[in-house]
DNA sequence: TAGGCCATCTGGTCCT
DNA sequence: AGGACCAGATGGCCTA
């Protein structure tokens, strides 16, 4: 049976589920049903009768009727499963709607929180919505890129910032932030090549929303790089948050999140933006490259310089962890 | 057409 | 018992 499954959210037509509108097939697309609390109780099926309220007695009336055909199922070992009737079925399928139901909520409010997360990235975009795991592997680099420049003053204008930033991320990814962020670009004063040195480029006035303009790359769509995000870490210089409510980065009060692996190696950023870098020649090891670049921004990527390069698994999990300084408060 | 990404359904498991 | 969470399956949409 073909079940439409979905229409989009925010296209204004209503969600139906197919269990709303399905004909009494309640069976699972491979004919399973549920059947882990569905155990006969001791005391055989008088006893079960006498517990059950009438609907259910009315229910084995049916399944006694039914109870002939496979005389071979009693003498099976284990728990049996209780037939399903039509009183059994509808509860089943209203159970089976109410869980549809909260778990599609679950997963939109997982969505929204990753909504949220995307709309404080540095290259946030309405245009170009980067794709879950693009999200939270630039929500990582953005983490360890801030920590860096933390520990070691660098701007975040700094070449190393960026490089940090687009660690591990797909081409369209890449060149989004380095679109938002103009790397590369001629007349781009905040990006020089001392950077690494701690040479301590402008900021933009706190709050400014800088668009850039890159010549290398087709013009928008491309996100704005938000000078207020940089708020993040110019409060926290000093080792606090100043001038911001808790709820503002709702990170409960745990602080810097435990750090679980090291930046990963360069990954195809594009030469007309940042220098390629060779890949250590122990790292990443070659079963970890795979054919294939994912796509990461799902909306229209033409303009994208999209190549197909070799991509490896960016965060493996047996890589050691690095030490990075927390942020403590003083 | 293949592959990436997505939303939804579903059954299992764990917890309250 | 019911809810939360999870992972697998499925099918639609979109792009290269």
């Amino acid at each position: 049976m073909m079940i439409k499954p979905y229409v989009r959210q925010g296209e204004g037509e209503e969600v139906i589920s197919p269990l709303q509108w399905m004909d009494g097939d309640i069976s699972s697309p491979d004919g399973n049903t549920s059947a882990s609390s569905d155990h006969y109780r001791a005391g055989g099926p008088n006893q079960q009768a006498r517990d059950m309220g009438s609907e259910d007695a009315e229910e084995d009336e049916e399944d006694e009727e039914e109870g002939r055909e496979d005389e071979n199922e009693s003498k099976r070992r284990g728990p049996k499963k209780k037939r399903m009737t039509k009183a059994r079925q509808e509860r089943f399928r209203a159970r089976r709607i109410k869980a549809n139901a909260r778990e599609r909520s679950r997963m939109h409010g997982l969505n929204d929180a990753l909504e949220n997360l995307r709309s404080i990235m540095p290259c946030h975009s309405k245009t170009q919505k980067l794709s879950k795991i693009e999200t939270l592997r630039l929500a990582r680099n953005y983490i360890c890129a801030l920590s860096e420049a933390l520990e070691g003053g660098l701007p975040t204008e700094s070449r190393a910032f960026m490089e940090t930033l687009c660690r591990g991320l797909s081409q369209p990814t890449t060149n989004l932030v380095a679109g938002c962020l103009q790397l590369g670009s001629a007349p781009a004063p905040a990006v020089r090549t001392d950077d690494r040195h701690g040479v301590q480029a402008p900021n933009p006035p706190l709050g400014a929303v800088v668009s850039y303009s890159s010549p290398g790359l087709p013009s928008p769509p491309y996100g704005t790089f938000d000078s207020a995000h940089l708020l993040h870490l110019r409060a926290m210089k000093g080792g606090v948050y100043e001038n911001h409510s808790p709820n503002e980065y709702n990170d409960g009060g745990v602080g810097t999140p435990p750090y679980d692996g090291p930046p990963t190696p360069p990954l195809s950023i594009s030469s007309n933006l940042v220098p390629k870098q060779e890949p250590s020649p122990h790292y990443p090891p070659p079963h970890l490259y795979s054919p294939s670049v994912g796509q990461g921004l799902y909306q229209t990527q033409s303009g994208y310089d999209v190549h197909s390069e070799r991509s490896y698994d960016p965060y493996p999990p047996h890589m050691p962890p690095r030490h990075i300084a927390p942020i403590y408060r003083d």
